[in-house]
DNA sequence: AGCGAGGGCTGTTGGATAAA
DNA sequence: TTTATCCAACAGCCCTCGCT
């Protein structure tokens, strides 16, 4: 067997180009710069005496040369990894570390009270970092960044291969107002819903939600009062206010001012909530890592 | 065997240019 | 506009070679 003029970095460099078609993002992957991967492609060519990708419009596209090798390469590098890299084995109860977690509102007033009463048992020297994110791709730009761990929030609205999600919360909508209403003391008919101001919580700042788009299918519009930032202030305001919201169920059962809500389901059909655990492939194989996403599973799952 | 010098390789940053 | 490529200058590491 002769491997002479082959590094095994190089095999390795391969299988990021193959992954992730972009010399940049490979080189992230890698963990070296632009230029040096863009150097790595270049002994590649040379070595295989074939251009190995070719730039287009899509991004780096494989030669048949290419096709040909990414398989038996990338098998090969997964079985050495396995026979060369022994793992150690993760224990929560002995680490001291910090992990930091992308957040939007909703995830974190519903996830953070029972994750970190679980880390408190299962991980004392675990603590966290939360940062908040608003778009649904800035959680992406977190990751690719190496700035946070995981992120649950909706899902990306593009799926990236280096990108890994796993639906792990669901919520339905609820129509909410104060308890002692006047115009909803006999539920809450479209008319009704219609008639009242409403308030709306959009992280974007935006005047038109999933209640709207809902609305226009019926050729029906509401008046909008009041759009804000702040999800968990809603239940507080339409509780000292005659305007209406819908709301996540949870935002509204774990209010404050539940006590003086009443909830109806609402008089337009909206689809369920959901919220993806989303994480890097890169993280993939991290033993801590996966420790704290299968925790934050377990736990979405028990809610 | 151990040491130092020299050279090659590969990495970095910073900048320029070409191609999609 | 974004991304790939190339270049220059420099740094660090490692191997080879010659010497002791």
């Amino acid at each position: 067997m002769d491997f002479h003029g082959i590094d095994l970095n190089l095999l390795a460099a391969f299988d990021a180009l193959v992954e992730e078609r972009n010399v940049t993002r490979a080189a992230v992957r890698m963990g070296v710069s632009q230029p040096a991967m863009s150097a790595a492609l270049s002994r590649l060519r040379t070595l295989f005496e074939d251009p190995l990708f070719l730039r287009s419009a899509e991004g780096l596209l494989p030669t048949p040369r290419a096709r040909d090798l990414a398989g038996p390469v990338s098998d090969a590098l997964r079985r050495l990894e396995a026979a060369l890299v022994k793992k150690p084995e993760f224990e929560p109860a002995q680490v001291a570390m910090d992990f930091t977690l992308g957040l939007s509102d909703y995830p974190a007033f519903v996830l953070l009270p029972a994750l970190l009463n679980a880390l408190e048992k299962k991980a004392p020297g675990i603590s966290l970092s939360v940062r908040s994110f608003s778009s649904r791709d800035s959680a992406v730009d977190l990751l690719d960044a190496g700035l946070i761990d995981a992120a649950v929030g909706v899902p990306p609205t593009q799926a990236e291969s280096r990108i890994l999600t796993r639906p792990i919360l669901h919520d339905d909508f609820v129509t909410i107002v104060r308890r002692d209403h006047p115009d909803a003391r006999r539920g809450m008919s479209l008319k009704t819903f219609l008639s009242l101001p409403h308030v709306l919580a959009s992280p974007e700042g935006d005047r038109h939600g999933l209640v709207d788009e809902a609305l226009a299918q019926l050729g029906k519009r509401r008046k909008l009062a009041l759009s804000l930032p702040q999800m968990f202030a809603v239940p507080a305001v339409v509780a000292q206010t005659r305007m209406t919201a819908t709301v996540m169920k949870r935002v509204a059962l774990h209010s404050p001012a539940r006590r003086m809500l009443v909830l109806f389901p609402p008089p337009v059909a909206l689809p369920q909530v959901q919220f993806d655990l989303i994480w890097h492939r890169r993280s993939e194989t991290n033993p801590a890592q996966a420790w704290l996403r299968a925790l934050i599973e377990s736990l979405a799952k028990s809610l």
